[in-house]
DNA sequence: CTGAAAGCGCTAACAG
DNA sequence: CTGTTAGCGCTTTCAG
């Protein structure tokens, strides 16, 4: 270890720098800044001298002198009564996409977890400077607050559904083809009484429930609402209540042959509960889930799900954020959805 | 909306502020620090005038003055060379525990992926005052430069396992004696040929090969080097050599009767691979991974595994950071890890 | 209790 | 090509 601690050593500058080169300060910044203004020598003899000595140009001060910051700040509500934190994989993984396309673009990724029922505290982290704009995953039930984020001028992007009377911008999955397509395919295997499980206040759940309908309707099968129940988005909860359900379901002479949940987690949690209740997957009851996450694939037995193209999510969301920050209103993007067929949901065995 | 576009509002600050309230830009300032130096009265005003007007302090301009910042860089190395990023869900709910941890402290997260094979440069987020400190996922094969990054005084802390000559603060679970626990039961229950999958040289994985040989002297059981097989980190290849190394040991009449995988992606990718060769876990051959990811849980079937106190992780290794930048040494920190028994391991059912 | 003024580290006119 | 100078939005002496 040097005599100088860590503590007390003071951070280089860039009047060091010019200091140590013979030169001022402007030349460095313009120097390292890669300006044609100044000669090649000197450029790069300034930039070995920086290099040397692992400076590197304060951020902070560049971004405040040039009132501009490169920032985005992506946000991961969480649901502050029960103190849980999502634990569903699908946003994870969303996290990772975002990631990847927003160093590609060359942005600095702040990452915040807010209350689920506070979203319009977000706006801070723009008012504050700290960001130029804002992801965020999930519209939870607050699109009201979201419009008025938007109306405020905040520069902010959704992963969601699309709403009527949506101010904002939304990015997501088409959520009402991937309720038809995982519908029509349970009814192409001969399945009537497909139960939906799934929170339909959440928009992106609204939308794959209309599917559901509409592939019910489109088929002639009728809809009968006591087969559409809410499920808790929390594990522990959802766990508890997917057990009663399939019991109640179950003691009432199993009145259902499918299930259609609204995440890959529900289906998953929904399989270990109908196992446990002696009733097989597919024979006795096909399971399709939502999302394709990469348990899915590993789930026993695999599980069909719809797809959502996550690293494709990441870049349309920031591609959108950026047109948005540039003033350009955007409306909102839709992505396709495939589904994904799996031994969770067919009879006769197919390749998994 | 209003006839203002968003593009060209001016960010309100300080001075702003100021006017509207009749006192000077200092009384706002100190107001809104809630210095004692000013009118309790004149102080709400000023308040309630902010809050009115989604006036938030530039953290920028007040982070330059101050001389400070509170963001932490969080960091998770990818690998270029295949372009792949970590899909292993350890990983990513690791992030989620950091910014749970980070968030309750007050300190924002700076997100960012960078090269495995270039881990020095995340000292630019410290050298450029971007970040007052780093949190490194993964220690991966460069012991070396990071005991270089923090000779140079970079706080940095990096979760991995404990190593000789080690120069920076690691936080990790206990490599040793995760591999120990896992070797130990499956010797218990009477598995004498057990296969160890993962690379040796990663820190952490050399650790828990350690373990694993520890138990086996223990129980009088010769080690065999054809036994411990590296396996790629990268979902994809490891597929394919995990089959690969299936099918050849299968065919040399299985000559194993257990598999203790480094990580529970691995041991689900082993499971499907002995699947598939008409083995059966546990019977055939018991298996047990190690992070105890949420998949475990629901993998077919469930799988035995090493549990990694991720939530406590985030705590810890945010701590250990915090302390470091106060300028007090850290001694590596090993938290403690539990075996977790399911089905996957023991032929006679335990309550999974 | 409040205001005026200096300056955090940097960039960009403007003059050489 | 290079240096001088004036701020970016904020906090904090130092004077009232």
């Amino acid at each position: 270890m040097s005599s100088e601690s860590q503590a007390d050593r003071r951070r280089l500058q860039m009047a060091d720098i010019a200091r140590l080169a013979g030169v001022s300060v402007s030349t460095v910044s313009r120097a390292l800044n890669g300006s044609s203004l100044v000669n090649d020598e000197t450029k790069q003899r300034i930039g070995e001298l920086a290099r040397s000595l692992n400076y590197t140009i304060n951020q902070s001060a560049k971004n405040l002198r040039l009132q501009r910051n490169q920032t985005i700040a992506v946000v991961v509500p969480y649901d502050a009564q029960s103190r849980q934190h999502i634990s569903d994989p699908f946003f994870l993984s969303m996290v990772g996409s975002l990631a990847d396309a927003l160093t590609d673009r060359g942005y600095d990724m702040l990452l915040s977890r807010v209350d689920a029922e506070a979203l319009d505290s977000v706006s801070s982290l723009y008012d504050s400077g700290r960001a130029i704009g804002i992801v965020l995953i999930g519209q939870w039930r607050h699109h009201d607050q979201l419009n008025a984020l938007a109306a405020r001028g905040v520069p902010v992007v959704v992963w969601g559904g699309q709403l009527p009377q949506q101010l904002y911008c939304t990015v997501g999955g088409d959520n009402l083809l991937g309720g038809r397509l995982a519908t029509a395919h349970l009814l192409q295997e001969g399945r009537r009484r497909i139960l939906f499980l799934g929170d339909a206040q959440l928009p992106e759940v609204a939308l794959r429930l209309a599917g559901y309908r509409q592939a019910l309707a489109d088929a002639g099968v009728p809809y009968d609402e006591a087969r559409v129940r809410k499920v808790p988005f929390e594990e522990h909860d959802a766990e508890l209540a997917i057990a009663r359900q399939v019991a109640s379901a179950h003691e009432g002479r199993a009145d259902f042959d499918a299930v259609f949940a609204s995440s890959d987690l529900i289906a998953i949690l929904v399989m270990r509960a109908l196992r446990r209740r002696g009733l097989r997957v597919p024979e006795d009851v096909a399971v399709v889930g939502y999302d394709n996450v990469a348990l899915a694939a590993y789930a026993d037995p695999p599980l069909t799900t719809v797809h959502q193209p996550v690293s494709q999510a990441g870049v349309e969301l920031v591609d959108a954020l950026i047109h948005l920050m540039a003033g350009t209103p955007q409306v909102p993007r839709v992505m396709p959805v495939e589904l994904v067929v799996r031994l969770s949901s067919v009879v006769a065995p197919v390749n998994a």
